[in-house]
DNA sequence: AGCACGCCGACT
DNA sequence: GTCGGCGTGCTC
């Protein structure tokens, strides 16, 4: 029996082969093929070749969809790296190295794959400079050099940041920069990822593109590394940066990231001598901290003498100033003045918010939403009040103060005037480099409120960008003595050293793993039960567990969510026992997500 | 993932 | 009696 065997994966949630016969010649590693699988015609990758199965009943491989392989065997095992780190199938990883256009069943006469290039030198830098400009004349003169034989990736974090400097970098590199990004359409991806497989290009994308990484990829330049759009909030939860240096080390290429700061990865890189940093960041602005206690006059009251003089000194001097604040709509929940009734969302464990904009009660989390109503409905005498400040309310509260004044929300205005806007809206101004004076930020304590080991750092990162863009930055709190604002002033490496020390201390990450992993469900006791179950199992490892854990919020378009937190310091045995166990929770009425940090 | 099979509760 | 919901298990 001389019979040749496929093995093949599908983009499914189930970490295995499936053997296929090959009747057909030209049936090849990474190459697409048209199989019947669980009575369907599916499309699958081939990820070997062999001449034994333990399978009796073997099916044929009915149609191959490639001339040349889409994936070369390179991708392949890199993808089963990934897969493996965070707990995902090898398949579902695979298929998100190919454009959405080579997903469907179908035929395509693709251009043979170029070698694989395997680099000499794998050396990072950190470049720690304060504007994309700066940075990129950094750059420049490696990507020049790069290109003479290789591919260049950089990466931004939006694509926004990207359509700002595309057109810039396209004039220094005319016809080799290939943009990647998914506002894309299913066709212009292909073409892209076409193009990519060609060599010697300058990718310049968004995250994604580092999927579609070439084989002659020779440098991966990260801009602003420590965005937060780096750890993805959605879908596969891959960490960027991570993957960046798993890719150079994998490939033995050079590394460059870059931003004003750091991550604490990459921090702890520098400190292991790891990776070169290279600062020519100096001026860093003071960020002034004030106490609201000292600044009350009415209890509850954002806007005391103290802040509102000092608003009105900037606007008088003819100035723009900029209020962050990161609580939408108008107010947080509505609440009966009678009975305390508070409007709940039908679907979710949540509180509708009233948007008078919309004139609309609602729900941040479903969607869902109804007509505003005066009286309770429950105890039929007391009136609906809102509770809390959104943005809405903020902007009113504004005007009133500063009748004089032009007030907008995302809207540019000419000088005087005042700015709201949440950070996302911070962001869309630094494109703009529009000017902007002084920024008050009224809302930092929200911020440290949150329970996650991230939110300090975040808070630190959040607090320096917006200083490199405006002159006066303003923050105010209620925990002075908080330990981030302790050093904000002081030099960077000693928040650095004091959070690094934290981490270490508590095995979080960069020291320790953190999976959380979460189990959804609409059976609120079942999935209790079920979670319960799963938290005995992985206790039998002596693992370091908490929960089980409500998700907030606990309910979400009548789905349930619970979750259990998994923390040690040996990140490849936690997520091999994660990967093993996790498998046999999984059913489709009780859904599981993984999210490894 | 997506689909079949099987088990229980509701209802012409 | 059988229709249909969802939980479970399997796919080369």
């Amino acid at each position: 029996m001389d019979e040749k065997i496929a093995k093949v994966v599908f983009n499914i949630p189930v970490n295995k082969e499936f053997d296929y016969l090959c009747t057909q010649e030209n049936i090849d590693k990474g190459k697409r093929v048209e199989v019947e699988f669980n009575r369907r015609k599916m499309l699958g990758i081939v990820t070997s070749i062999s001449s034994k199965t333990s399978i009796t009943n073997l099916k044929s491989i009915s149609n191959i969809c490639d001339t040349y392989p889409s994936l070369s065997e390179e991708k392949l095992e890199f993808a089963k790296k990934l897969a493996k780190k965070y707990i995902l199938t090898w398949g579902e990883v695979i298929f998100m190295m190919l454009p959405n256009y080579l997903k469907r069943i179908k035929f395509v006469d693709l251009p043979p794959l170029l070698s694989s290039y395997i680099g000499k030198d794998k050396s990072k830098v950190f470049v720690k400079l304060n504007s994309f400009y700066k940075r990129y004349q950094f750059y420049k003169k490696q990507i020049q050099e790069i290109l003479e034989n290789n591919s260049v990736i950089l990466c931004l974090p939006l694509i926004d940041y990207l359509k700002e400097v595309s057109y810039c970098i396209e004039e220094d590199f005319p016809g080799k920069v290939v943009l990647v990004h998914s506002s894309n359409s299913s066709r212009e991806n292909f073409l892209s990822w076409l193009e990519i497989r060609k060599g010697r290009r300058l990718i310049l994308g968004t995250p994604m593109s580092l999927f579609y990484y070439p084989e002659d990829l020779g440098l991966i330049i990260l801009e602003e590394e420590n965005s937060p759009y780096y750890s993805q909030q959605k879908k596969p939860y891959f960490n960027i940066l991570d993957i960046v240096v798993m890719l150079s080390e994998f490939k033995n290429i050079k590394v460059i990231l870059s931003g004003n700061y750091p991550t604490l990865f990459t921090y702890r890189m520098y400190k292991e001598d790891k990776i070169i940093l290279v600062d020519g960041y100096r001026e860093d602005k003071r960020i002034e901290i004030l106490d609201f206690k000292n600044f009350y006059y009415k209890r509850k009251n954002l806007f005391t003498p103290f802040v509102i003089e000092l608003m009105r000194k900037k606007l008088e001097e003819g100035k723009n100033i900029l209020i962050l604040w990161s609580r939408k709509n108008y107010s947080l929940f509505l609440r009966c003045n009678q009975c305390g009734y508070v409007i709940k969302c039908r679907r979710c464990s949540s509180y509708l918010k009233l948007s008078l904009e919309k004139k609309l009660c609602v729900c941040s989390w479903c969607g869902y939403y109804e007509n505003i109503v005066d009286k309770c409905k429950i105890c039929n005498s007391g009136y609906m009040v809102p509770v809390g400040v959104g943005i809405e309310r903020l902007e009113s509260i504004v005007r009133k103060i500063f009748p004089e004044f032009l007030v907008s929300r995302g809207e540019v205005i000419n000088p005087p005037g005042i700015i709201l806007g949440n950070y996302n809206f911070f962001n869309f101004f630094v494109e703009r480099k529009l000017d902007i004076d002084a920024c008050f930020i009224l809302d930092i304590d929200n911020m440290l409120s949150l329970v996650d080991y991230e939110t300090t750092f975040n808070a630190f990162i959040y607090l320096k960008k917006i200083a490199c863009y405006v002159k006066d930055i303003y923050v105010f709190t209620h925990n002075p003595s908080h330990y981030i604002f302790e050093s904000i002033n002081d030099s960077w490496e000693k928040f650095y050293e004091k959070e690094l020390s934290l981490r270490r201390q508590f095995n979080f990450p960069p020291y320790g793993i953190m999976v959380k992993v979460i189990l959804k469900g609409k059976d609120k006791n079942k999935l209790l039960k079920r979670l319960e179950s799963l938290y005995n199992r992985l206790k039998e490892f002596n693992l370091e567990i908490f929960g089980p854990v409500e998700e907030f919020p606990f309910k979400v378009r009548d789905n349930y969510g619970g979750a259990l937190v998994i923390k040690g310091k040996n990140r490849k045995m936690i997520s091999d026992i994660c990967g093993q166990v996790i498998q046999k929770y999984k059913s489709s009425a009780y859904r599981i997500t993984v999210i490894v940090r």
